[in-house]
DNA sequence: CAAACAAAATGTACACTGTCCACAACTATT
DNA sequence: AATAGTTGTGGACAGTGTACATTTTGTTTG
């Protein structure tokens, strides 16, 4: 049959499945809405947009996720989980020195603000649309959030927190709540930067600047 | 002739002017979108709801707002100008103490984050509002994102460092940019607060965490 | 004072969104 | 091979922002 014309104006746009079943549209649309995060932000993130660039009917989605709402709920996870693991890699490229020592607790603390501002300035989309809804990371345990080693981002902090208190920075009855502490300053500024005024200082004052954050959360804990 | 009939079910919900020009049609909007905004954020300021609320067709509202976003910006500049005016009222309540002094610097201070966190926590809807956009406050010289005094947040908070300055508490060469380390804190625990893994908290935890958040900044500044 | 004009509203229309429902196409199971 | 269940399609609807043409009105003139 005259199948080549036809298939000219199909491929043109769309990813042209052959197959009636898609195969696996679920992580499609997940992938596709999460590059439309990465891109646009939350508000990005749009329902349709994303069956298009799977190649499928609107309410092919709806098979998958229950709603735009639900969608977007799986790309926050993954962004969270791309949070973790650019913290996690932070903290890597640190712990290759001395163990346990009190440097070493100080450094991965100071890995774990450098990994968040980081995520937020390269991956600004993807760090709004990690926070474009309220949640609770604290005992949540939905391994989607979470980067390789398992831990989400509230968790990494409490785990270089702990480092400190075992190496004798940060005394024990201090301790308690002091992720809030240091996530408040360190979100803080990475807001200030992506969306406040800070938008359009110079990669050096941003630095500068965020130096003089984490030494204030070291000294204010 | 049967006016009686329609105009019940005209009376019904709308406003119901009787005249064609509005009068203050632009006022009217931008109050019902800083009403949107109070009880639903900013993504609840939508245009038509707006011009619906005001009693008039949606289109009526491009005589007075170039686009939705238009009308959206001028309710974030108002809702700036509100938290201003919370942060003013709180250093009100301070200033009638000692002046000039080390303590009353550091109160000004502290004022300046207690009227952010009331705000957000109160206003959330206004507060979410304020900074759902890139913006730079810093020499914005808007009028209508300033406070009774003429200032915005951003000067307020100015201010009250360079009270610290002068009252010899704050060194004079830690001055520059330490705007930003004091927002960044405050900014930061009002996010978790509100949207973040504080939202379950109590309000004495709350409290007690926004204390120590200060006491960081004036440790660390 | 009537006529002309600019301002402020309306009405119609379009593209786009999320979502509901009925139906078709395919897979798996009996 | 018949049947049931899953996964996709098609059509429809309400709601949004917004462009265009049109009507109503207050103001400014001749």
């Amino acid at each position: 049959m005259s199948a080549s014309a036809s298939d000219v104006l199909i491929r043109s746009l769309p990813p042209a499945r052959k197959t009636f079943r898609h195969g696996d549209l679920r992580r499609a649309l997940l992938e596709a809405g999460i590059e439309l995060a990465r891109s646009g932000g939350p508000g990005a993130v749009v329902l349709r947009e994303a069956t298009r660039r799977a190649g499928v009917a609107p309410n092919a989605a709806y098979r998958h996720f229950a709603s735009h709402g639900a969608l977007l709920q799986a790309v926050r996870a993954s962004a969270i989980s791309s949070l973790a693991m650019a913290i996690e890699s932070e903290m890597a490229a640190v712990r290759r020195r001395k163990t346990s020592s009190a440097s070493a607790a100080r450094a991965a603390l100071r890995a774990v603000g450098t990994g968040y501002l980081k995520f937020a300035v390269t991956e600004t989309g993807l760090f709004r649309t990690s926070f474009s809804v309220p949640d609770e990371v604290e005992r949540d345990l939905d391994d989607a959030k979470a980067g390789r080693s398992g831990l989400n981002p509230f968790q990494l902090l409490g785990l270089a927190l702990d480092l400190m208190v075992e190496s004798g920075v940060l005394p024990r009855e201090r301790r308690r709540g002091a992720e809030y502490l240091a996530w408040s300053a360190v979100h803080g500024l990475a807001f200030l930067i992506i969306d406040g005024p800070l938008g359009s200082a110079s990669d050096s004052e941003v630095f500068a600047l965020s130096e003089r954050v984490l030494l204030m959360v070291e000294k204010g804990l």
